[in-house]
DNA sequence: GCCGTTTTCGGCCCGACTGTTTTCAGTCG
């Protein structure tokens, strides 16, 4: 069993733990331990084998068991002991918001409601008011949030919940005795996907009220779900979520280090405060006993309070960053302003919709100086793929722009698909005519997962492999990806000397962030490619930029940081 | 269930809002 099927099973047993009303400190640690092993990098079998896993913080004696159990028998008893101890239809409940494991357990135990429908049938029949704890309000809200899940997936992506804050956010800046605001969260923090919308907004007492109905009131709104001194909630028409909190200028850059999250880096960071015997909250750093004010004018200033260096919201998972910020090891992360160009692009050749020409006017608008066209290969038939005779026409195309454009470049790829049994659909001699070539698998997703890691490892074997395009195939919210190894293929990559894309589109992101310290590690090299099929697409290559910030990439570790003749050696090297 | 310069037991991050209470539990982040 892989680490990612381990990660899911602990995860379950949290929530289900959850609902038998168990210690929430052990609850806590299943949850922590799922994310540490989800987030592991080296291979579970090898800590399982060598006993280290016991050494991992948050994995004690109860949990390694059970972990190496997984691990070597691909069961383990107490998770299919607790599985059958609830009915499954418990854990879909608590999607609804406002209901969570007590309130489940009790609508359990009393009448007997083990189902989202069951549920919605009991509001309807008032049965719900005779409970303890539970009336009229909670019966109404209930079914609203019952069909807010129907409603809605209640999760987003980036570029979605992104439009949606700043049309918010934009709004309340501009309200009478706002000082200071920011978006916090997850969008902060460039999460590929977004639960829900966080603002922070600073200002004087006396403005408070006239900000938070400005909020509340906004033309974007919904519906209210809850509206406090501090804190707002509405639901937005878009079906996204948005909190504002309200807090004074002083507290500014506490309040906002506290609302960017995530919950397991502000854990560990106040885990650190109070060892320094500092409390930390979102109004501030109180000293000792007598809790004296540490005045931080940012959050630079926090993090400087404990000896750390600054460490950017993308960074804020609680991996690793709180430890290299300690010890001044953080990395400098990628700007957008680092970019020269991009790959992996499509035209009218195949399934894109504007010309070369048309591409590179949007890439020189974006002050770039080179772009990569990397139209679909002759078996893409769904996506117009290009046939040897059309290659060579492109490649006229773009010897002629070539020649006309100055100071600029036009980089000949393709994105040559992965067929089923590992080959490329091109000859070596076709091959071998372009700068670059992206291989991608667009067929035959239904593969195990040694099946797949083999068929792509074969590909980068190629010697005229230069990148692999979107490794998993994800679509976001709506397709898993296929079954690979990536660690297997992040160590290919490594051995021959090739790269791995970040698909920088919103739907893909893929390479996945979490994999990017690794592959840094391993010395792959990563391009950042929008896979645009239209001039606009270009613009995705920023998406991109937040993928490799969340993992770790600095400049020289991203193939679009290097200048034209910078890009055609390390193009030729991957073919050495 | 984890952890330890307060070390094998007794803690475990901390506060806001709601609805149901008449002092608080549940939920959320």
């Amino acid at each position: 069993m892989d680490k990612k099927e381990v990660a899911q099973i602990l995860e379950e047993i949290g929530t289900l733990l959850e609902l038998h009303n168990e210690n929430p400190f052990k609850v806590r640690a299943y949850h922590n331990a799922s994310r540490i092993i989800g987030g592991l990098t080296e291979s579970l079998d090898h800590l399982v084998e060598t006993g280290e896993l016991r050494s991992i913080k948050g994995i004690g004696e109860g949990l390694a068991e059970k972990i190496t159990e997984l691990v070597k028998t691909g069961h383990l008893k107490y998770y299919e002991d607790l599985k059958k101890s609830l009915p499954p239809g418990l854990v879909e409940m608590l999607a609804i918001p406002g209901l969570g494991p007590k309130r489940i357990k009790i609508l359990y135990d009393k009448l007997g409601i083990s189902t989202i429908g069951e549920l919605e049938y009991a509001c309807h029949e008032n049965r719900l008011l005779d409970l303890e704890g539970f009336g009229l309000k909670t019966q109404e809200n209930i079914l609203k949030g019952i069909e807010q899940v129907r409603r809605h997936s209640e999760k987003h992506l980036y570029p979605a919940a992104l439009e949606a804050a700043e049309r918010v956010h934009g709004s309340l800046a501009k309200v009478k005795g706002v000082i200071r605001s920011s978006i916090a969260g997850s969008l902060r923090r460039k999460k590929e996907i977004i639960g829900d919308i966080d603002i922070l907004v600073s200002a004087e007492p006396k403005f408070v009220d006239k900000i938070m109905s400005s909020f509340t009131s906004h033309e974007d709104v919904d519906r209210i779900i809850a509206k406090g001194e501090t804190k707002s909630s509405v639901l937005l028409k878009s079906g996204i979520n948005a909190d504002l909190r309200v807090i004074s200028d002083k507290e500014f850059p506490y309040a906002l280090h506290y609302f960017t999250g995530s919950k397991d880096h502000n854990i560990a960071m106040r885990t650190l405060a109070k060892k320094a015997d500092i409390k930390m909250n979102e109004y501030g750093l109180f000293k000792g006993p007598s809790e004296k004010f540490i005045a931080c004018r940012d959050e630079e200033e926090i993090f400087a309070t404990f000896g750390m260096s600054y460490i950017p919201p993308e960074l804020r998972e609680d991996m690793g960053e709180i430890e290299a910020a300690k010890a001044g090891k953080l990395p400098v992360l990628l700007e957008e302003s680092d970019l020269r160009g991009t790959f992996h692009c499509h035209t009218k050749y195949s399934d894109g919709v504007n010309t070369i020409e048309e591409l590179v006017k949007a890439a020189k608008e974006l002050g770039w100086e080179y772009l990569g066209i990397a139209d679909h290969s002759k078996s893409a038939a769904y996506a117009n793929g290009l046939d040897e005779g059309r290659v060579k026409t492109q490649w006229k195309e773009i010897d002629q722009l070539n020649g006309k454009l100055k100071g600029f470049r036009i980089f000949k790829g393709t994105e040559a698909d992965i067929l089923p049994d590992g080959t490329l659909d091109f000859s070596d001699k076709i091959l071998s005519g372009f700068d670059y070539v992206v291989v991608s698998v667009h067929s035959k997703f239904k593969m195990t997962e040694q099946e797949m890691t083999k068929r792509i490892i074969k590909a980068l074997k190629n010697k005229y492999t230069t990148m692999i395009g979107h490794l998993t195939g994800r679509l976001l919210l709506s397709r898993e990806g296929y079954p690979v190894d990536v660690e297997a293929v992040i160590n290919a990559a490594a051995d021959y000397g090739k790269m791995i894309e970040i698909n920088a589109h919103p739907l893909r992101l893929d390479l996945d962030w979490r994999w990017c310290k690794y592959a840094k590690e391993k010395g792959v090299l990563i391009p950042i490619n929008p896979d645009a099929h239209n001039a606009e697409g270009l613009r995705d290559t920023f998406y991109g930029v937040g993928v490799a910030r969340k993992g770790w990439l600095e400049k020289k570790d991203v193939v679009n940081t290097y200048n034209t003749s910078e890009v055609e050696k390390l193009f030729e090297r991957t073919r050495a």
